[in-house]
DNA sequence: GGACAAATATAGTCTTGACTAACTTTCTTC
DNA sequence: GAAGAAAGTTAGTCAAGACTATATTTGTCC
């Protein structure tokens, strides 16, 4: 009997497929890494070698290391977009009190986006740490803005507000992601924290847009 | 005549004092480098160069690395520190509405420091980022929550607020002074932007601690 | 002014990590 | 079923950076 020197042949995926398949879970493998040894000790070997394959197969996938961490962040900054999206398709046609009346809900599902990816902290981090990565921040802030313009377009708003509002979201989403390393085991008053800069930014959209006599600032 | 082999001998400073200001120039050098080259760049043996000195002086200043970036992130938290008392100092004994007044002071003064101190947005992140250097950032935070409790003390409210607030202050201003480094060249907007979360946490303070009637929100 | 301590330099070691040249295996296609 | 492309491997190179053993200078104190 022929000793068999092969493992009982897992039929693979079709090669057409692979490619894409392996660049995936390459990207997942970083993310995972970053979650749990933080940005500064994630080599590129250390992703090749989790994701069962050498180093020279991740550079063909992506030139270097700064390209991993560039389509991590866009995968982000792809999702985060989609929630906010579906939150402006929601919300955005029944005026500013509406989408102001519904900001915990945004608030809730870009955290939950968050969480999910592992290794979000970092990846934000990364994006806004770098020069070769700054500009994926960028169009992602230039997106939302874009969408925030058509939202409120029909409502009457100051131009320079979706931008400022964008930059708003920006800083906060970092703020809150990294403070949430900071105070990892301790989830609970997270979640405090959060109900109150919801009840900022809803006061923030309605004061700051169109604001109410009764509650004048003075 | 007899060649010079020394520099014509400025008087250096009695011993005494010599470590102290070695140590101080090697924390503002490290903070120059990372402000220029960030701390992904920034290695032992560049701080000491820049200072003048040779790799084997600064390990006789600072452990490791991270005791350099400790105690830059110490020295930055007390700076905050101070002013966060000034201000309660000033406005506190006033009520809760005042300091939600002049909440935007606070705002701009930390700003003032932060952007005074040179690398302070890499030491901010860098006290988020690693575990040896968390620990600091949590002790800032204690102290912060037990001002604002003293300072609160008179004003009923909820004995969880002033560890809340705390919190809050820590996750903006880390948002905001990663946002910074984003919109470097974009300094107009950025203040802008100051505004608006000035407004924001002018209406968290009276809102949340005690919300008026008149402005209820449901 | 000599003994001791403090401050700093010389000259490394050793590890890690980004990246690559050249070869091999596996799949697809005609 | 052979040619060629795609996916992956072996076995490195090279540079940088954290950290140190040991020597040397400089200041202080009696």
């Amino acid at each position: 009997m022929i000793a068999v020197d092969r493992p009982p042949a897992v039929k693979r995926p079709p090669q057409q497929d692979r490619a894409h398949l392996t660049r995936g879970r390459l990207l997942d493998v970083a993310g995972e890494l970053l979650a749990e040894v933080g940005i500064e000790r994630v080599s590129t070997n250390m992703i090749a070698a989790r994701a069962g394959l050498t180093p020279p197969a991740l550079y063909r996938y992506f030139g270097d290391k700064y390209a991993v961490l560039e389509a991590l962040g866009r995968r982000l900054m792809e999702r985060q977009n989609d929630v906010l999206e579906g939150w402006l398709a929601r919300h955005a046609p029944a005026g500013i009190a509406a989408m102001a009346g519904h900001i915990g809900d945004l608030l809730a599902e870009n955290a939950a986006v968050t969480r999910a990816e592992p290794g979000a902290v970092w990846i934000l981090r990364a994006l806004h740490a770098s020069p070769r990565l700054v500009h994926v921040r960028l169009e992602s802030h230039r997106h939302v803005t874009d969408r925030l313009t058509d939202a409120c377009a029909a409502h009457l708003v100051a131009p320079d507000r979706p931008a400022l509002w964008s930059r708003l979201r920006l800083a906060v989403e970092l703020g809150f992601a990294a403070d949430e390393m900071l105070y990892e085991e301790d989830r609970v008053s997270q979640a405090a924290v959060l109900a109150d800069v919801a009840a900022m930014l809803r006061f923030a959209l309605l004061d700051l847009i169109d604001p109410p006599p009764a509650c004048g600032r003075g």
